[in-house]
RNA sequence: GAUCCCGUAGCUCAAUUGGAUAGAGCAACAGCCUUCUAAGCUGUAGGUUCCGCGUUCGAUUCGCGGCGGGAUCACCA
């Protein structure tokens, strides 16, 4: 419909012999104002010296309109030209509904395109705590909508199993081992206080008792226990919320095939890099960077930055045309040297698409929740799981911009109640499902499409509110295509709730379930295309949708 | 001090990526259940979109300058 009116404006101006500009359509705010809305005219009005309205004029004059299509062509405003569907078209449109069902709203707007989503990569030194939600579900549902629109997506998750922090971890854990074993035994400075390193210490002294008490400054047997026991763990979570890793990517691989050592050759041979004071510095400040960036450090070890941009270009390698990590905003000055390095390495940064969600704070009604690091009792993404459940934490997580600070209220997402917005999300979907039960005690069938199809009387659907609820439908597969291309989630879950609240004034305005057989069974094929609607968002939001509440 | 993010109704946030009368949910007030799930619906009230200047037909959105909040500025990740 767009493209052919697209085409006919297009074919207008040109017979108008107006500057060629691109004919877009938006959709209206307001209802008053059509379904559909382009400002050609305002656009033009300037280089052709007439007013707006009058260009508008003029366009409309030249349009053929076919009304089992369109049923209004208006200027209004400054010289807007709207449009309004017929109903047929509406209708008739609703059908796809029915006929992809579980697959309504995919796309190929991706077209296969090799994507790389980096996420989580927590290293495994301890338990995701409650604000790892945020980069957990957002992952989660962006992995989902680059899905939809046909991306082929391998989701990855980096870690780093040696160096500072897992000597930390082996030294926090041999610390406690030590004081359980009843040892006056020093804990590190910067030592992970949190209490399961003692669940660490203990197990391990229920399996070796204290066999390895005197390890002489051993302590690999403490990394390696600790590091699969916080994988464990961490995996654990992640499966509770149904987010399952393609690929866990250890950094060490990239030092063991020589992958460091090559980039700071490369680097050096493109005087990118320098040594100095007995470290290898990056030259950060050609890049426009304040200061340049230490990448190896005096003792021999990279800094971070170093394998990211080495497992960066590994990407690009492995053949990934868009690479998409996900960080919290306070990764945040990371970002632009390994995005300089990269590019340094002769690779395209525009396919590396850098979201940065901003922090998460937990409040429960009006009392602060602190999830403090130095406090040894600290708030997991479990206990909130736990707390709230799965599905509110799913929602709950993703329902904000990514630029913005989430405030996740605990009392309200564990509320069942209709201030809570999952529950009225899912509310809709049970109270469908409940009337279509109803339809099956009347011996239609409602899980067979192809009868539903078959037995409809499409012209029956009319009612100004069923219209509206389909028209409310069927923006759902642009809807999900402008989410995964923008890397916005959030609107998802706002889509999603006026699809509630489209069906909620529907339902509340005519009865699905009465005497008139064809009407009946009109209605309760609307009541169908929505529930797909909803369940299909749902499933992108990882949020289930329950048959009964 | 520098860099990035944010500032919209009492509170938490949207706003189709520059469009028309800035919208939802909570909270407040007033209504609607003999009938398919009231976890719902309808209505009322609530605004200088932080301030100023600019860009243009048109700015919550873009640019510049302030103010306020957050994050980050390691030879930690």
């Amino acid at each position: 419909m767009k493209a052919q009116l697209q085409q006919q404006l297009s074919a207008i101006l040109a017979e108008l012999q107006y500057p060629s500009v691109d004919v877009i359509f938006d959709k209206p705010k307001v209802d008053a104002h059509g379904d559909l809305t382009t400002n050609v005219a305002m656009m033009l009005a300037k280089a052709v010296g007439k007013n707006p309205r009058q260009v508008a004029q003029s366009i409309v004059e030249k349009l053929k309109i076919d009304d089992s299509f369109l049923s209004a062509v208006e200027i209004a405003g400054p010289g807007f030209i709207n449009f309004r569907f017929a109903n047929s078209y509406v209708v008739e449109s609703a059908k796809n509904i029915l006929r992809e069902h579980a697959s309504f709203g995919r796309t190929q707007a991706g077209s296969g395109k090799k994507t790389n989503l980096e996420w989580v990569s927590a290293n495994p030194t301890g338990l995701l705590h409650a604000g790892h939600g945020r980069q957990v579900l957002l992952g989660q549902v962006i992995g989902n909508l680059l899905e939809w629109t046909g991306h082929e997506v391998t989701r990855e998750y980096y870690f780093n199993n040696a160096g500072n922090q897992m000597r930390t971890l082996a030294e926090s854990i041999y610390s406690r081992y030590r004081r359980e074993l009843g040892d006056d035994y020093p804990f590190p400075e910067e030592g992970y206080k949190g209490e399961y390193i003692v669940d660490i210490a203990k197990e391990i002294i229920a399996q070796k008792g204290d066999s390895l008490k005197d390890a002489d400054g051993d302590r690999s047997y403490f990394q390696k226990y600790g590091e699969e026991w916080c994988f464990k763990r961490i995996k654990e979570t992640l499966a509770r919320l149904n987010v399952k890793h393609d690929v866990f990517y250890n950094e060490d691989t990239l030092y063991s095939t020589g992958k460091i050592s090559e980039v700071i050759e490369e680097f050096k041979k493109k005087d990118l890099a320098y040594d100095s004071e007995g470290a290898v510095w990056f030259r950060a400040t050609k890049f426009g960077a304040d200061k340049d960036r230490v990448i190896v450090k005096s003792t021999g070890e990279p800094t971070y930055r170093l394998p990211d941009i080495a497992y960066h270009r590994e990407k690009f390698r492995r053949g990934f045309e868009l690479i998409v990590d996900i960080f919290g905003a306070d990764h945040i000055a990371t970002i632009p040297d390994v995005l300089n390095g990269v590019q340094a390495l002769g690779y395209d940064t525009k396919d590396v698409k850098v979201i940065i969600h901003q922090m998460v704070s937990f409040v429960n009604g009006d009392e602060i929740v602190k999830m403090s690091k130095r406090n040894a009792k600290t708030y997991t993404l479990d206990d909130l799981i736990d707390e709230v459940g799965v599905d509110a934490v799913a929602y709950f997580f993703v329902m904000r911009s990514v630029g913005t600070h989430l405030e996740f209220d605990i009392a309200l997402a564990k509320e069942q109640s209709d201030k809570n917005p999952v529950y009225y999300l899912q509310y809709a979907h049970a109270r469908i499902a409940s009337i279509l039960r109803h339809a099956e005690t009347e011996h239609i069938n409602v899980h067979d499409i192809a009868a539903m199809m078959a037995n409809t009387d499409f012209s029956l659907i009319r009612e100004k509110e069923e219209i509206d609820l389909l028209k409310k439908l069927l923006e759902f597969p642009e809807l999900v295509q402008s989410c995964a291309l923008s890397f916005e989630p959030h609107r998802l879950t706002t889509y999603l709730r006026e699809v509630a609240e489209t069906f909620h004034r529907f339902y509340h305005e005519h009865r699905v379930i009465n005497d008139v057989k064809q009407l009946m069974q009109a209605r309760l094929t609307v009541c169908l295309m929505t529930k797909i609607v909803i369940a299909n968002g749902c499933r992108i939001l990882s949020v289930s949708c329950p048959e009964k509440m």
